[in-house]
DNA sequence: GTCTATAAGTCGATAGAC
DNA sequence: GTCTATCGACTTATAGAC
């Protein structure tokens, strides 16, 4: 596990790395295979094409990601401790977490979050597609720990929480800009979740505008009805 | 204003427009100069390089744009009404609102909200220094409306603050997959402000997980003597 | 499965005519 | 200030020897 040996998992590894440091589009296949030191025409042989590659890359870490968030989801369920705070470690932890493994887990962390913004067709029917467990599994827990939010609402509510996330992961330093002293260590994953899940809570649960109470009265109605039917 | 006449600005709309649609790398001179209706040479006579119409383009709307954020800060603290909503209004405010400008404002603002996770180094230098005299704007401001917030713990916050906005500046659609039926188009410009607000200052208003609480006692004495001073 | 060689196309940048 | 033509380097992908 420590290294790749074959050529299949030199190339996987490999590009993992370099689309994370410098995208999808900025990487070649060239570039991969002399780093990975395998021949240019082997990523053809077997993966079809640099959008096979991509494919790949992507699917080989993010299916057991998103099924150790599952898992964690149904252990709180199971265990009738289900609080908003534990769903978004539930939802945020196990990325953030990968972030600590000092291989290859960092740089699909990093890969993962540019994905939210890079905007190639075939990429976002790809991640919309390997997220559709996640969501459907994940939307109706937050419902039930958020039950004054209208459904409206908590929809963009939690468009935010993807955004804090997303950026975090992507590894953005805006916060050098910010801080020119720093006391931590924006890199370290517990660190961030300690700092990032009392924000998330607090945005989750901030009050309605005036103007916007009137649709809560309709939350339990309306969409709810539908939706659980 | 309506039309650009001349080559040199209707290379800076195509190139914006495009640069937002397919990103920086991901777009050539060759498709900005022939949407453009312009000599493929013209974009090196009149920029030099492509590094230097990258430049040009994001120049062109965010010095003007951060103007009108610091103009709106000045304002709150003239008329005494420095809150905490009204400056996170004054910040992404300007940025939305000029989404709402069909013309080429709404491409601008999707640039910049990838541009925060595009990796060129000569990018990332060139927007930590046209961000400065901004941020050393509003860091003190924010300060002043959270006085209980540790300053180390000000930062995070701040940072996970960027993240919402240039997500949603970016203009993902991850909303689509969340939400099967939406009630709200998520590109109006005012219903994101009025619905993202709250969140923010839930998130930024949040207290402090136990653990870090002994840091809020300091926050009055260490750094803020330095800083202020 | 791994290699060489190459096809067929794109890219940014520039020289030089007008 | 605008044009054509082109350089040299780069790209993905593939055909075919071993």
């Amino acid at each position: 596990m420590a290294e790749a040996s074959d050529t299949k998992e030199r190339i996987l590894d490999t590009a993992e790395r370099l689309f994370a440091e410098r995208g999808l589009g900025q990487t070649s296949l060239r570039q991969i295979t002399s780093q990975a030191e395998v021949n240019l025409a082997a990523v053809n042989y077997h993966f079809g094409s640099k959008q096979g590659l991509i494919k790949a890359v992507l699917g080989r870490r993010l299916e057991p990601l998103n099924r150790e968030r599952i898992r964690r989801l149904d252990r709180l369920e199971r265990a009738g401790e289900l609080t908003l705070e534990g769903l978004i470690e539930a939802f945020i932890g196990p990325p953030l977490e990968l972030s600590r493994d000092g291989g290859g887990g960092s740089r699909f962390v990093r890969l993962m979050g540019r994905t939210y913004t890079e905007h190639a067709s075939f990429l976002h029917d790809h991640m919309r597609q390997a997220n559709e467990g996640l969501v459907s599994r994940f939307k109706p827990a937050f419902r039930q720990v958020l039950p004054d939010l209208p459904k409206g609402e908590l929809y963009w509510r939690l468009h935010f929480m993807v955004g804090v996330m997303s950026y975090v992961m992507a590894g953005n330093d805006m916060m050098q800009v910010l801080a020119a002293s720093r006391s931590a260590n924006p890199d370290e994953p517990r660190e961030i979740i300690r700092r990032v899940v009392p924000f998330l809570v607090g945005g989750l649960r901030a009050p309605l505008p005036p103007e916007l109470q009137e649709e809560a009265s309709e939350a339990g109605t309306t969409e709810v009805a539908a939706g659980s039917g």
